[in-house]
DNA sequence: CTGGCTCACTGGACTAGCCTCTTAGACAGT
DNA sequence: ACTGTCTAAGAGGCTAGTCCAGTGAGCCAG
């Protein structure tokens, strides 16, 4: 991946006919009306309509289940999951890959109360993971790098002192989004030696176990980072 | 649905293959090393080991790309994406589904800021919307209900009045967490009359576009009806 | 009216086969 | 030796056909 990354191609990944179904479905659902509770075309009728096989259909049908839109009933057919919005989210969110703007907004909101919590919980172990990273940070720096490698350890390391898992899934899930806008600058920053210092002010005051003085530091850190970000 | 959850029964959804191939093949990887970028066994290996035909691990392999865990490549293979964390991520709430306590910090977090968000970016409709969730909430309530549909409506209104998708996709997540490890009652109040009073000061402080009343409301509605449930 | 049975319809899963894509390695030509 | 081209093996993508297993409406006997 590295190289590829680097150079900032990708391979591309070819569409998969499910891809197509799940959006046509989706479509479909809208188009029709369907609320909650209603029920999708048999698959044998919407194979044929769509012009796939079943076995294909299936997938998209996994893919729509997994993304919580349909609930697939033995016997009965596929029905519409009870949250509508989920799929209208979803569907949003395809369309205009949710702006940078939002993202930010969502990460400081998290990011803050992980630094909170990490302040309140670390333990000795998560501290020398959260020194460790600004170590190889430090290093990359120096060495003339942008220190990428390092500010993604130290988040990663914050995250996990927190130890919340729940708020843990969904940085991941932003994180994958970030990745999906194809923004990956984002998690980069900008000068690396201000970003390096206003991780040390982070690291700091989780070293202090001063909760409020970490999510302020972090607030301070990512809007330093998305500002200069917004620049180009 | 609405009658076989207020008898607190569900429709047991057998088990599908699929899912049980997930998680094999999770554990699989964890059991076997694999790194991110690393390869899985071929389809046709795959299948055959897990005694299963390959239509049916296609569907495995569809969900496990959706969850973020692979990137099935044509002609090469399905290999682990860069993130493994998300894997052990998914598989550690699979496993203790998710404490009570995280959840509840995550809901706060996030609802704070949709709160404070809600309050300087509401329009009028929001508003209208906002106000409307009350009103079901009232009547409900005054016929003995408890007034899960309008807190429901409530929640919704306000996600909706902030105006950021990304977040909102955020609380759909979490919604989802609360229905899969069947604690429903998480979502729904406490002493509905108590419940409804703090509703309004929320409401109040949107109404008045005063970001950091409505966040401040928001977490002591929120620490109220937790505190209530978790008395049980 | 009730209980039990049947049958049409739904999804679940498998098999066999053919297509396209990727890649390593053989084999030329330089 | 190096380099470019070609080929074949092996990977996933997709289809068609078949059979199995739940679901539920409707019929019919008690």
């Amino acid at each position: 991946m590295e190289k590829t990354a680097r150079l900032g191609l990708e391979r591309v990944s070819r569409p998969r006919l499910y891809e197509q179904l799940v959006e046509q479905i989706l479509a479909y659902i809208e188009s029709a009306q369907l609320k909650p509770g209603d029920l999708l075309p048999a698959e044998r009728d919407l194979a044929e309509r769509l012009g796939v096989s079943r076995a294909t259909l299936a997938q998209a049908l996994v893919a729509l289940e997994v993304l919580g839109v349909i609930d697939v009933q033995h016997g009965t057919g596929a029905v519409l999951a009870r949250r509508p919005s989920v799929a209208s989210v979803i569907k949003g969110l395809r369309e205009h890959r949710s702006r940078l703007p939002e993202i930010v907004e969502a990460r400081s909101t998290l990011e803050g109360k992980l630094a909170a919590l990490a302040a309140s919980r670390r333990t000795d172990e998560d501290l020398k993971a959260i020194d460790h990273a600004l170590e190889v940070m430090a290093t990359e720096i120096s060495d003339g790098d942008r220190g990428t490698r390092g500010d993604e350890l130290f988040h990663e390391a914050i995250t996990a002192a927190a130890h919340s898992s729940v708020l843990a899934q969904l940085m991941a899930f932003i994180a994958e989004m970030i990745l999906e806008t194809r923004m990956e600058s984002l998690g980069q920053p900008g000068r690396p030696e201000q970003s390096l210092a206003s991780h040390r002010r982070i690291a700091d005051a989780i070293r202090d176990k001063d909760p409020e003085a970490a999510a302020e530091a972090m607030l301070a850190h990512i809007e330093l980072v998305s500002d200069v970000e917004l620049l180009r």
